[in-house]
DNA sequence: CCCTGTGAATACCTTCACAGCG
DNA sequence: CGCTGTGAAGGTATTCACAGGG
C-alpha cells in the first residue's frame, strides 16, 4: 500500500517507510513477550520468527531507527522495547474516545491491548439515550450530545468509530470539528476528512472476501489437476511469513 | 504488502496482483451502493471517488479482470458487480465458523456484511460450557468439543478466531486439522500454520499504534515551527486517497 | 470528444549477499 | 566466528500520460 505521506516532498532523513511503521507494533509485541520472560537479548533471526517476518526485513526495518544491535550478539530486548515505543509515540499517553457502543464498541472498550500500550479510553459515546450512564468495561457511556465537550476537556486526538455505516460520516465530521486528527474506522464506509487528518480502516467483510478469493483459487487449482509448478509451490515454503498487515489498512494523509 | 503467493513461480496469466485483490471488495461495495440507487453506469472517476482511490489505479485494477468498460461511457454497474463477485468467489456460498463468542465474536456474528456477501455463519463455537445453547444473533452457541464435527458436517473451509490470545493457536491447530484452509485471526498472536493455509490478521492495537505514530509526527512538526516544506505538504493534497487496506493484513501462504 | 485501457516511468518494498564489527 | 547493518538487485505497486475506440 502506497499510503500516507506519498505527497510529502522529501522530508528530512527521519523518513521511516510506512511498511516499516506497520511492522513496528508486531516487533514490539514479540519483544514485550520476551521481556516478560526476562530474555535479555535476541537475534534478528529469533525475533523475526516470533514476529512472523523474515530476518532480513527485520534488520532493515531496525536500520531505519538506528543501530541498536550488537554484532555477533543481537539486540538488547529492554532497550529495543524502549526505542520502538518511543518511535511509535507510545511513551506518551493517548486519550481515545470510542463512538458507537454496540457489540463491537464494547469489545473494543474491553480490549486489554489498549491500556497496556499508551492508550487510555477517555470516554465511550453512544447515540442511544438508553445507554447513557450504563457502565461498559467500567466506564459509563455518555450521550453523543456531549461529544464536543468530551473531546475538548480530555484533549483527545484519536477517535474510534464503531457505529453503523450510516452514522459514521456525521460522527466523523463532529470528531474532526472538535479537534480529532486521527480516526480508526470500523464502519464499512469511506470517510471523507479534511487534509491533515489520518484515517485507518478496519473492515471485517473485506478481510473475509480476500480470504474467499484465495480459497476459491485453491479449489480451482485442485480441480485443474496437477498443474505441476503450482502444486510444488504450495509444498515448498520456507520462511513462514505471516503478513501482519504488510498491506493492512492504509493511512491516508487526508 | 508482499504477502501471499510470493513464492509462487509464475503461475498462469490469471495472476491478479495482491494489492488489486485487496481493493476489489471496496469497489464492490461502492458498486453495490450505486446498484441500489439504480445507477446504470459509472465512470472510473466517479467510482474511484466513491471507493476512495484514484481513478488510474482503479482502471488498472479493472484491466486485470478484463475489458469490462465502454470507452466514452464508463462501466455498467450491474455487470461489474457480477464480474467482481465472481472473481472474488462470492457467487458461491461460504460457510464460516466463528470461534470465541465474547464481545468481539458476538459483534462478528451480528455483522450484517457477512450474510449479504456470500458468507453464511454456519456455527458459533465457544469453550465456555455456560454459553452452550445460548443463541447469539439467532444462532445457538456450541461447545468446542463439537468443533471437528461441525467443520466436517458443514464443509467449512473458512474459520474466524476471536478467542483470547492464549487460546488462538490451539484453536487454529484444531481448525486446520479438521480441514479449514483459511483463517481470519483477531487474536493478538502470530499463528503458525502448515503450507497451503492462508491466515489474515486483524489487530486493533496495531492499528491504533500506527495512528499514534502519525499523530506524534504531526505534533512534532508543529513544534518544529514552520518547517516550510512539511507545512506546505500537508496543505496541498489532491486526491483524498483513503487507503482501504492497501497493505492491510497480508495473506500468507503458510 | 469523452473516457477506457495500457505502455512507460517512477516510487516503494523486499530479498540477497556480504563487508565488517564485536 | 556470529550476527548486524547495508549496498545492490529484483519485484511489486502506483502514477503518468496518451493512443484509440465508441
Amino acid at each position: 500500500m502506497a499510503t500516507g505521506r506519498t505527497h510529502r516532498p522529501a522530508t528530512r532523513s527521519r523518513g521511516i517507510p510506512e511498511a516499516t511503521v506497520a511492522r513496528l507494533p508486531l516487533y514490539l509485541r514479540a519483544l514485550t513477550a520476551l521481556s516478560e520472560r526476562s530474555v535479555p537479548t535476541v537475534s534478528s533471526e529469533e525475533l523475526a520468527a516470533a514476529a512472523g517476518v523474515n530476518s532480513a526485513k527485520l534488520r532493515k526495518d531496525f536500520s531505519y531507527l538506528g543501530s541498536y544491535g550488537t554484532r555477533g550478539v543481537g539486540y538488547d530486548v529492554e532497550y529495543l522495547v524502549y526505542q520502538i515505543s518511543r518511535e511509535l509515540g507510545l511513551t506518551q499517553d493517548w486519550p481515545v474516545v470510542i463512538v458507537g457502543i454496540g457489540n463491537l464498541g464494547a469489545a473494543l472498550a474491553n480490549y486489554g491491548g489498549f491500556a497496556s500500550r499508551g492508550f487510555r479510553v477517555a470516554a465511550l459515546i453512544d447515540a442511544d439515550p438508553a445507554m447513557a450512564g450504563k457502565p461498559v468495561a467500567g466506564i459509563p457511556v455518555q450521550h453523543t450530545d456531549e461529544l464536543e465537550k468530551i473531546i475538548k476537556d480530555n484533549g483527545v486526538s484519536i477517535g474510534v468509530i464503531a457505529t453503523p455505516a450510516g452514522a459514521a460520516q456525521p460522527v466523523c465530521d463532529r470528531l474532526v470539528a472538535a479537534g480529532v486528527t486521527s480516526i480508526l474506522n470500523f464502519a464499512p464506509t469511506v470517510l471523507s476528512v479534511p487534509d491533515g487528518v489520518d484515517v485507518r480502516k478496519v473492515d471485517l467483510s473485506i478481510e473475509l472476501q480476500i480470504l474467499a478469493f484465495h480459497e476459491q483459487r485453491k479449489a480451482g487449482e485442485e480441480a485443474a489437476g496437477t498443474e505441476s509448478a503450482a502444486a510444488a509451490a504450495v509444498a515448498r515454503n520456507d520462511s513462514a511469513e505471516q503478513g501482519p498487515d504488510g498491506d493492512v489498512p492504509a493511512v491516508m494523509p487526508a
